[in-house]
DNA sequence: CATATTTACGGAAACGTTTGCATAAAACCA
DNA sequence: TGGTTTTATGCAAACGTTTCCGTAAATATG
């Protein structure tokens, strides 16, 4: 058995509540008890038992986490995004003093029951969630139960009583399209996956906007779903046989930007010289693909980092509003992209950036 | 204030114990009242607190995971090994009811504050070390504390007495070397990272050790580390000005793969044509280069699962014998090696495997 | 039918803290 | 100096369980 509060005080000649109020650095205490306790605690290697703390204080300075792994590979890829929004998670829980505990389960029901364990049995404080998604129970258990939490990604309904992080969708497609216009590039494919997502809604809106707000029409038929894995062949397929041929792409994952990119090498299309490509979501894979591969960054640190902090402040005062935050998106210069001469926008006759 | 088992108790006209009998659902409870409680208990919606049951029972059915996260662009990578490892890692803490809690420690001082808060502070029973590293001071503590844990890879020091879980370094390498020299390459180049780590060390002996067994001349000057990142291309240099240059290439690492793969690419030569790589770790990132790497997988996912298995057994019988689990690896072909005509293994005059 | 055994449950202590309340000693004030 | 305030500490209850021990009722035993 370990040492207690109770054998410290006994050592040290003192009540355990003065021992206690060694601990918290109780200002009703003397420096010399301070000391004198401090020393036995020291001596006898005390340290406290956070089970019996969080008990009388009905608080375990531990945050529980959503994780949503996949089987698929669609998703493995997520991993990557999911490593770097926990390491943002983290970083702010640690400054805090906040623990972090994961959900195990595979499914969605397991999660979920990970889920009501987690804040029913007391073990957090309060939770993130990592990605809305339609269907989902664990969201509304949350609101129920009045827990602190905080969701990243758009919140699919009641986003008002929600505190979420997420980026701007729309603008930052926006920004991409409007990054491939100003290159003089005219003929914009938009590749997404699937279009039930509100993320990639706002991702075309966007993409439309920025040709409008070009003075130029938006073509429906530039926009294409990649429903099935893999199946970027079959969508590059139908861009090279169109009459006007899209000189540039916005494409919406890491993981469909490197499907294109080996649909167009398979066919002998060189990237950038014959074809642009910029790709939402900065990863390792869109760093190491050749060439390194021009991306949108979505700041996942930053976006598991303000994540946190909004669940925290809520804990400390739960009256906190529930503001939602948006992180903004930046572009990230790679070699997949480059500028058509101004007055050709042909695949011809072309100045590299 | 949430239920209490208290009033479960009073609402069912029964002791505390009992209630708590019911949960356990012990055999000395009638059916009759367990139904009876269990009613009860629905109706109020009672939840066991797990902070109070942690405390009596001196145990919390949680597992702490020492996550090494790094800023290095090299470790980076690592987060798709790590996601890996702890995705196995839940399957197996999932279907035996246990809880994770990590790291957020991003120093080495931080994160054994971490595990220190959470063995002593009694917030988990057992710990799961992901990668051993020199001069830690991680695993001294958890043997000091005689806590149930542990390692992913292999401990440089007192391996009897930790309970590891690693795959075969020595005998992957010379799988993978036999791989290629039955594929009729002799002159075969070796790229680790820091030889200092002793996994690469018994990689270089596996190595060495496929040339001895089929009779051929081991030769040190075929074998090169690079120290620092991206420095692939002055390694890959200093391979092709050889006299009798390799015509394949043993790798450390998938980073290392596409790094050097890289360099080969900005000089022209190609792959596999001119030359064949195979390389360790198969991750996304080596599925989805082009093109795709032949691999060595060290089936990261299963690291985890063994991992978290022999802890949860050293929990539940602490003189469970410390056994350390050998994963096999497995070569994934790809589609970056390719067999050397068997007369002559010059790159001129081959056929295409 | 009396005694021994089993069954089903209640009472209360224990787990290791924190914290409200009480109080002795010290310090201050007039 | 007597009373009041402040400072420093102790006592005991509380947090929500589990579990040891005891015991009445039910059942079995001879």
């Amino acid at each position: 058995m370990a040492i207690t509060i109770k054998d410290v005080a006994k050592a040290a000649n003192v009540a355990p509540s003065t021992v206690s109020r060694v601990i918290s650095d109780s200002r009703h205490i003397s420096e010399k008890t301070k000391k004198k306790v401090r020393k036995v605690m020291d001596e006898l290697g005390y340290h406290t038992n956070l089970n019996a703390r969080g008990l009388v204080q009905q608080s375990t300075k531990t945050l529980g986490v959503v994780l949503k792994y996949s089987e698929s590979d669609v998703w493995k890829l997520g991993n990557l995004f999911v490593s770097e929004v926990l390491q943002g998670i983290s970083a702010h829980c640690h400054q805090y003093g906040y623990s972090i505990m994961i959900t195990t389960g595979s499914t969605e029901d397991e999660i979920y029951g990970d889920v009501v364990r987690m804040v029913q049995g007391k073990q957090v404080d309060g939770m993130i969630v990592l990605y809305a998604k339609k269907n989902d129970k664990v969201v509304p258990f949350l609101l129920d139960k009045a827990i602190p939490f905080s969701v990243v990604g758009k919140p699919l309904e009641r986003m008002n009583e929600i505190m979420f992080v997420d980026n701007d969708n729309m603008q930052a497609a926006k920004d991409a399209t409007d990054f491939l216009i100003q290159r003089n590039h005219r003929q914009i494919g938009f590749i997404g996956d699937n279009p039930t997502f509100q993320v990639i809604q706002d991702r075309v809106e966007g993409y439309y906007k920025a040709f409008e707000e070009h003075g130029l029409q938006r073509d429906a038929s530039y926009v294409k779903f990649v429903h099935t894995p893999e199946e970027e062949g079959a969508v590059v397929e139908e861009f090279l046989i169109m009459e006007a041929k899209p000189t540039a792409l916005v494409i919406s994952t890491p993981l469909q930007g490197v499907g294109v990119l080996k649909a167009l090498h398979k066919r002998g299309i060189r990237v950038p010289d014959e074809i642009s490509l910029i790709v939402f979501n900065k990863t390792l894979i869109t760093e190491m693909s050749i060439p390194v591969l021009t991306t949108i960054d979505t700041e996942a640190f930053q976006l598991g980092y303000e994540a946190s902090k909004g669940v925290i402040e809520l804990i400390n005062n739960p009256n906190t509003f529930k503001r939602s935050v948006i992180i903004p998106t930046k572009i990230e210069p790679g070699e997949s992209h480059r500028k058509l001469t101004e007055d050709n926008n042909s695949v011809i006759d072309v100045t590299i950036e």
